[in-house]
DNA sequence: TTCGACACATACGT
DNA sequence: GACGTATGTGTCGA
């Protein structure tokens, strides 16, 4: 009932069918690494400075949580959270020699150049099927106490990924040793580098604190969406991880291929996208009591067997 | 049948 | 170890 298998930190992800075993709420076993991205399809080319050097960029997203690996397909659960999780890193420069270097990056768009201002991820979601897109809820930790926001473009520098341990434990820290413990995996302050004028790309970033890693977490797909085709057989999703740079004006018409809004009105700016990783091939299970451990079919002798469940 | 709202349960973090 | 928190899911009723 129960495959484990070990991720690249020793950590272990076990996978589980709920509507056989139930695993309490905050169990550690929640947290598992879900299924792995197709390889990145690039959309645009970057250029480095103002020369015709292009620079490779690599996204490296991983799901830590909400997907389960069931008689071969990934299943989540609509009512329940997923963290996907996700770095970038260029190929032919080492992060740090973006804090030494006045490093710009550019778009072409047949003859012009667009100035990239900063780098940002967003995470989609579509129907695998027919590539419409679905709506992706998160919360705040106090869920319906809280406010309700779609995940919402983040801006990023390049960095490695915390292993799934790491996203583990960072996952609800409040207290403040702890959280400095994590801040320089997640964070550069850029206020408090010790280089006197930044002049790369670097000074462009809207704010002084900015993201080495894009954390998605208590993220779900929006209560109203179907899950089921009108045949009643499962619809299939997908989550899209698009790597952008975030240019001045609207240029969207022109370098925009996945048919993504990307534009920023209150800004005046708009993400173009760079490359984009997918999942494959996503099931999601609807509210419906068969979906669960507790549920009984009627008539049958089986009203005695309680759903298993499992401690630690 | 589906969904929002609220409730309960239980391991985690402090 | 107590207490508050976060989150899977049970349930009610529109």
């Amino acid at each position: 009932n129960v495959i484990t298998k070990y991720n690249d930190d020793g950590t272990v992800s076990t996978y589980f069918d709920k509507r056989k075993i139930r695993i309490a709420p905050r169990s550690t076993l929640q947290f598992k690494v879900g299924p792995p991205f197709t390889p990145s399809e690039i959309l645009n080319k970057v250029y480095l400075n103002d020369t015709e050097k292009c620079i490779t960029l690599e996204l490296m997203p991983r799901i830590d949580r909400g997907f389960d690996f069931i008689d071969k397909e990934w299943i989540g659960y609509k009512r329940n959270y997923f963290t996907l999780v996700s770095c970038f890193k260029f190929l032919e420069i080492d992060e740090n020699q973006l804090f030494f270097n006045n490093f710009t990056f550019n778009l072409n768009d047949n003859n012009n150049r667009h100035q990239i201002k900063y780098f940002a991820i967003r995470l989609i979601a579509r129907c695998y099927e027919d590539n419409s897109f679905m709506t992706l809820v998160q919360h705040t930790a106090k869920r319906d106490k809280g406010p309700q926001i779609n995940p919402q473009i983040h801006p990023l520098i390049p960095s490695e990924l915390p292993n799934h341990q790491t996203i583990r434990e960072a996952s609800n820290v409040r207290n403040k040793i702890k959280k400095k413990k994590y801040d320089s995996t997640f964070y550069l302050h850029r206020d408090q580098l010790a280089v006197k004028k930044l002049k790369g790309i670097l000074s462009t970033y809207p704010d002084d604190e900015i993201k080495k890693v894009v954390r998605y977490e208590r993220v779900q797909f929006a209560s109203s969406i179907a899950i089921k085709k009108p045949s009643q057989s499962n619809m299939h999703f997908k989550l899209i991880v698009v790597l952008g740079g975030v240019v001045d004006g609207n240029v969207m018409s022109q370098l925009d291929k996945t048919g993504n809004e990307c534009y920023d009105e209150e800004n005046n700016t708009t993400f173009v996208p760079i490359c984009v990783r997918e999942t494959p091939s996503l099931i999601i299970r609807g509210r419906s009591p068969s979906n669960y451990a507790s549920y009984r079919q009627e008539n049958k002798n089986s009203t005695e067997k309680k759903p298993v469940r499992v401690k630690e």
